[in-house]
DNA sequence: GCCGTTTTCGGCCCGACTGTTTTCAGTCG
């Protein structure tokens, strides 16, 4: 079985969370965990580095016991460290630290005093009003538990971008009739745009704290409030969607916004780079050792400017390099939105699609696209009416003569063409030689094994008439894992055969992913950013694509719809 | 357990909020 990168981070986080519980030191119990955000934010195979013998202790948190685990765990698939601690620590006690109040040391008094090893039996002494009566507890933290038991708050419930969205804006829209609030601004992975979301957190300058945390609980759509202090206030709204907010003062606003927005990670290596120049970071500002006054705090930029970085935009602060990168000056421009000349991938009512090839390219042209590819399903995708060649080529006919009728928007022709099981496409090649844009995709027999799938896909690239491959991974955000897939081989075909992979906008697909965006570019292969549109609606979904090439450090260079109509068609060699 | 313009030991990010406490521990972000 390959061991992925993700693989050794769950049995390096696991094995953290055990030893916490156990009463570790926190420290040795950090240094797991740190080691375990490392590996999984590298973009290179660790199975492989350590086959090559390569030194792992140059891989930042990772020192030489560290190193040795991770040898162990490739070679075997476990580690016997871990095993051992299971054997004093029930596994699934780490369960118990995702909910909400309990930590490890709790975790560590219900087991010892209550025998406590698994949820349901946490949920039994709750109903038995054990809980209460251990040290340090009472009944509100019983009540605590009951709740957070009933909620099943654990990694599940984090929320789709594109959801939390529909959330957060009416209640920004709320706050701007609230006069006791000057600025407003979310932060979090919000502001970060990642693919899912925790909570909301949301920051506010203004005097009158009590005035405006009044004004939040009232809103409408508040269920319960969670907390409420000085300056900070959370509440659950009934979509169960947790919301955070703060009030701070202007000097500080910086200094909050970046606090706020983390990541974690990021802030902790911010705050460390700070001790180093003998500099105290907190959310009011920049303090020098020993002082009172702030020497920075108004704006995000001077915060970073004190310890000698640019400012780094919120979609890359996640502690996969860029302090460094902001360090030497080597931070990407990133893509926007106004990058993107055309959308190269959406459906028609010739195959899934809600609209006309017409209604596509007026609503792109009024979106302000220059072009469009009109790419309607193949034969074997029956559920969506997939055309055969003959078909294929009458829908050919009308995008020229569409294309002719319509001004200011280019029409592209084109197909997502099914990769079928053994890694053959659906339509023979003199139709798909016809082609401006030819998309291939895998929409059956997700489930092979790895090595499998892998060959199959690999074998597809190497048709000479594949442009692009569409939704590499296949999952969906929260319901259908990505296939079993050695995507660095993948990439390292799309490189070789000059082939670009999608990223696709659509919220719920986002595939590839960030990372793999990372690793694509520094392979040097392009990608494209698409929404995948089934309506006139969803070629808004573009915006979710831009988001998760930025959090992969993407330029405008890197995503070939940036391209004129003309300089695309040249670039993958069509017409 | 990691790490080093403080370099092989002695540190390790920082403050708000809650509940159960009479001054603080635990948890969270």
């Amino acid at each position: 079985m390959p061991i992925h990168n993700n693989d050794i981070s769950e049995i390096l986080r696991k094995t953290a969370d055990l030893l916490e519980i156990e009463g570790a030191d926190e420290f040795r119990v950090r240094s797991y965990r740190q080691a375990a955000n490392s590996v999984e934010n590298i973009t290179d195979n660790l199975a492989e580095k350590v086959k090559d013998g390569e030194d792992l202790t140059k891989i930042s948190d990772v020192g030489e016991s560290i190193a040795d685990k991770i040898k162990e765990i490739v070679n075997t698939g476990s580690l016997q460290q871990l095993e051992e601690i299971k054997e004093r620590v029930p596994e699934e006690l780490s369960k118990l630290l995702n909910l909400e109040g309990i930590g490890p040391e709790r975790t560590k008094e219900l087991h010892e005093e209550l025998g406590i090893e698994t949820l349901d039996e946490l949920k039994k002494a709750v109903e038995n009003k054990e809980v209460r009566e251990l040290e340090g507890m009472g009944k509100k933290v019983e009540d605590k538990i009951s709740q957070e038991l009933q909620r099943k708050r654990d990694q599940e419930t984090r929320t789709l971008f594109a959801r939390a969205e529909e959330y957060a804006e009416p209640l920004l829209d709320y706050f701007i009739e609230c006069d006791a609030a000057q600025k407003i601004e979310i932060g979090g992975s919000y502001r970060r745009r990642k693919e899912t979301i925790g909570d909301l957190d949301i920051l506010i300058t203004g005097s009158d704290v009590d005035a405006i945390m009044d004004y939040f609980t009232n809103f409408e759509d508040v269920q319960d409030v969670i907390k409420r202090g000085e300056s900070r206030t959370s509440v659950h709204l009934r979509s169960d969607i947790r919301v955070d907010v703060a009030v701070i003062k202007d000097e500080s606003y910086g200094a909050a916004l970046l606090y706020f927005t983390g990541s974690k990670e990021h802030g902790i290596h911010l705050r460390d780079r700070a001790l180093d120049m003998d500099l105290k970071v907190n959310e009011y500002g920049v303090f020098p050792e020993d002082e009172d006054e702030s020497i920075a705090g108004e704006t995000e930029e001077e915060m970073y400017e004190v310890l000698n970085l640019k400012w780094i935009p919120p979609e890359m602060r996640e502690d996969r390099g860029e302090i460094e990168a902001s360090e030497k000056g080597t931070l990407p421009n990133l893509i926007t939105l106004d990058d993107l000349k055309g959308d190269i991938h959406m459906h028609t009512t010739h195959t899934d699609g809600d609209a006309s090839i017409r209604e596509m390219a007026k609503a792109a042209k009024e979106y302000g696209h220059d072009y469009i590819a009109i790419t309607d399903h193949t034969k074997r995708v029956s559920v969506a009416g997939g055309l055969e060649a003959d078909e294929l080529a009458e829908e050919l006919d009308e995008i020229e003569k569409a294309d002719e009728k319509i001004d200011d928007i280019r029409i592209l022709k084109g197909a997502e063409v099914d990769i079928l099981k053994d890694g053959s496409l659906d339509l023979p090649d003199d139709i798909l030689e016809k082609l401006d844009i030819c998309i291939c995709s895998v929409h059956y027999h997700t489930d092979l094994p790895e090595d499998e799938q892998t060959k199959r896909i690999l074998k597809a690239m190497d048709n000479p008439n594949i442009d692009i491959l569409g939704h590499p991974s296949g999952r969906l955000i929260q319901e259908r894992e990505p296939m079993a897939l050695d995507m660095e081989k993948i990439i390292d075909k799309a490189a070789e055969n000059d082939i670009v992979l999608e990223i696709n906008a659509n919220p719920h697909r986002l595939d590839l992913d960030d990372r793999h965006c990372m690793m694509a570019k520094d392979k040097g292969v392009k990608m494209s950013i698409s929404t995948d549109a089934h309506s006139v609606g969803e070629l808004h979904n573009m915006k979710y694509g831009v988001y998760q090439a930025r959090r992969g450090w993407l330029e405008a260079d890197d995503i070939i719809n940036t391209l004129s109509a003309d300089e695309l068609l040249k670039m993958l060699g069509r017409n």
